[in-house]
DNA sequence: CCCCACCCTTGACACCGTCAACTTCTGCGA
DNA sequence: TCGCAGAAGTTGACGGTGTCAAGGGTGGGG
């Protein structure tokens, strides 16, 4: 119905599919013929496979972003929490986009400058985090060192859940917003602010 | 020159072009002709496709069980962060295992019981370690919360480092046990008794 | 009217996973 | 010793996939 080039409707058809069943299986052509257009068709859109896959972790990198942003401004109390609950619940919520961002075999990130600087976009918002909670005189050290446990942290739970072994070992989770708040109390990452 | 099976000929080819490759371009006929022996040979000790890469990570988590425990025992003092350590050292060193173990798309842990006991064998370190640490009485919801906490620091740590985003963006890691400790230091999950 | 750039189609090629049938080897009971 | 059953490996074929090459049709500017 609505006017979309037949990029969009690859990309989103081929989003879908990934969110479903994972990257691997994807193929050119089907999602062409999917689309209603031949196998070739969407060459002239995207250079090739990679083409797609680079296009759906730019779009992924530009959601995380404007995610995670909106999580700080939502909730300035305990940043530290609404930032790693921002990164779990888009990785949820946007699994096909997740499911590319980081997988360099796929995307390929040095490759396009778009997407590289869309990904460092993502990252700087974890870092000015981690600098301003630090305080701006605090070693370099320490800073990524803080940096690199939040995102393991964001990042591990993300891809537990979506693979489902954490669910499958610690039974089922019935609030994601609980069980990242517990997680994040456990360890010692919730900001100090909100501690009591 | 030793007397390998074919099976394990297959295995460790598989396992190495992992390693370097990921799994998703790994071919059942490159896999066989670099062996020495026919696109089909291989059929005769795997059912599919499928079937090497759960051999592969059946294999993966008995070394990882191992790995654990053995950190265990040898660093007594520090049990958080020696578990941690095994974890991402263990990805690191064997990451054509690891990028196999959790990909459930690949290796379909459900399906063969043999993996499944594994991975489940795997999992019980962790949380075993995790109720020694909390003490006998303490609430199954804490307990959870701290096993779930632990494995995706050490998860997202280990993927991270493996994928490639974390060192693009912190900058290089000069020493892969200093930055563990670090991490494990920023977060709260080091284990008391060292605490200074 | 012609021409060209763009979007798309058709056709071909090599490679892949898998099914099926064939050959070769090996061990073992009669 | 013979016979044979079963395992191990080979060859051939089929449909599906990514990609290269060439062709078609269409609309707008000279």
């Amino acid at each position: 119905m609505a006017p979309t080039s037949l990029r969009d409707t690859v990309l989103a058809a081929a989003v879908d599919y990934i969110a479903d069943n994972g990257p691997d299986g994807l193929s050119f052509r089907q999602v062409a013929i999917a689309a209603g257009v031949s196998h070739q068709a969407p060459y002239h859109h995207f250079s090739d496979r990679r083409g797609i896959f680079q296009a759906i972790a730019t779009e992924g990198y530009e959601l995380f972003t404007t995610a995670m942003l909106e999580s700080l401004a939502a909730e300035p109390d305990d940043p530290t929490t609404a930032l790693l609950e921002a990164y779990v619940n888009f990785a949820l919520d946007h699994r096909g986009h997740f499911r590319v961002m980081f997988r360099p075999d796929l995307c390929a990130i040095a490759d396009s400058p778009e997407l590289q600087r869309m990904a460092d976009g993502s990252f700087d918002v974890l870092v000015d985090h981690v600098r301003d909670l630090l305080g701006p005189k605090a070693p370099l050290k320490d800073i990524r060192a803080r940096a690199a446990a939040m995102w393991s942290m964001a990042h591990g739970l993300s891809t537990l859940l979506i693979d489902g072994p954490l669910e499958a070992k610690i039974g089922p989770v019935s609030s994601r917003r609980a069980l990242i708040r517990a997680v994040a109390e456990q360890s010692g990452l919730a900001s100090p602010k909100k501690r009591r």
